[in-house]
DNA sequence: TCGCACACGTTATAGCATAACGCAATTGAT
DNA sequence: ATCAATTGCGTTATGCTATAACGTGTGCGA
């Protein structure tokens, strides 16, 4: 699952998203690429899909957003579960890892033998900066 | 925050989630509630507005459903985050609340002044009896 | 009685995501 | 070399999720 080389699309794809000072949603990215040749949805969500799988790109569900993986290099499934604070006012996304967290939820899966396949942790408010 | 008397479409809507036995979208509860004189979705989420504000639904937003509270009474909010666990085979969905995923969620907060408003943890798997 | 808050109904629109088709390039076994 | 399978890509169309904007009626306190 680490990332081989990356088609035209995937490269462009993570450009943007590598660039951004935030999270994107595919319509935003595809806005950013139509002078580089994307025309439809597809383009997008296909290369977000490999993107997804490769770990270079992470997904915020609960704002239908895609953000570059803010560890680059270390491959960051290996570290557990991914966590995000998202501030909702300037949209700023912070990444991290907490084993603690991983492990009370791994506690639980295994004492009810749920297999989770894909775990969200992401927490929406004010950073320090737009709180004051 | 806690539950006023029901309006007629809050009370509706919340019939519907409660006797569900599992996450229903907006659409779905909609197409539920054409007999009861339900023409559009602003209809649903308005009443579903406030029946997350009175805390007695969750929303899930990696699959973009709404369930009814499974401690009904308690209010939910009071016993800190909530998480669940969500079966991609049965649908059935499972709450609950974890105090020490809370403190080291809210240290994390608290270091980095971090002002979270609402927070969301789930966990998308088999249940036990889908994976066997 | 006036003004306000709130629930409600309706139409229209915006935003997010995928189905289904076909084509081209790559790969890898025969 | 050839064929089959895989993968990426482009396009059109469609479906699902959510909200904007406008207007109506009702209840309630100033
Ligand atoms: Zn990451
Ligand atoms: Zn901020
Ligand atoms: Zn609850
Ligand atoms: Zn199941």
């Amino acid at each position: 699952m680490s990332a081989p080389a990356l088609t035209k699309n995937q490269a462009l794809v993570f450009d943007v998203l590598e660039k951004a000072d935030g999270p994107l949603s595919a319509y935003t990215i595809l806005d950013k690429l139509r002078d580089h040749g994307f025309r439809a949805p597809l383009q997008v969500y296909r290369a977000l899909e490999k993107l997804l799988e490769y770990g270079v790109v992470h997904r915020l569900e609960s704002i239908n957003s895609f953000v570059a993986c803010a560890h680059p290099g270390e491959n960051c499934h290996k570290h557990g579960i991914v966590a995000f604070a998202i501030c909702e006012s300037c949209g700023q996304v912070m990444e991290f890892h907490d084993h603690e967290v991983d492990n009370r939820l791994t506690d639980w899966t295994k004492a009810r033998k749920f297999k989770a396949e894909k775990t969200t942790i992401e927490m929406r408010g004010l950073c320090e900066a737009c709180a004051a």
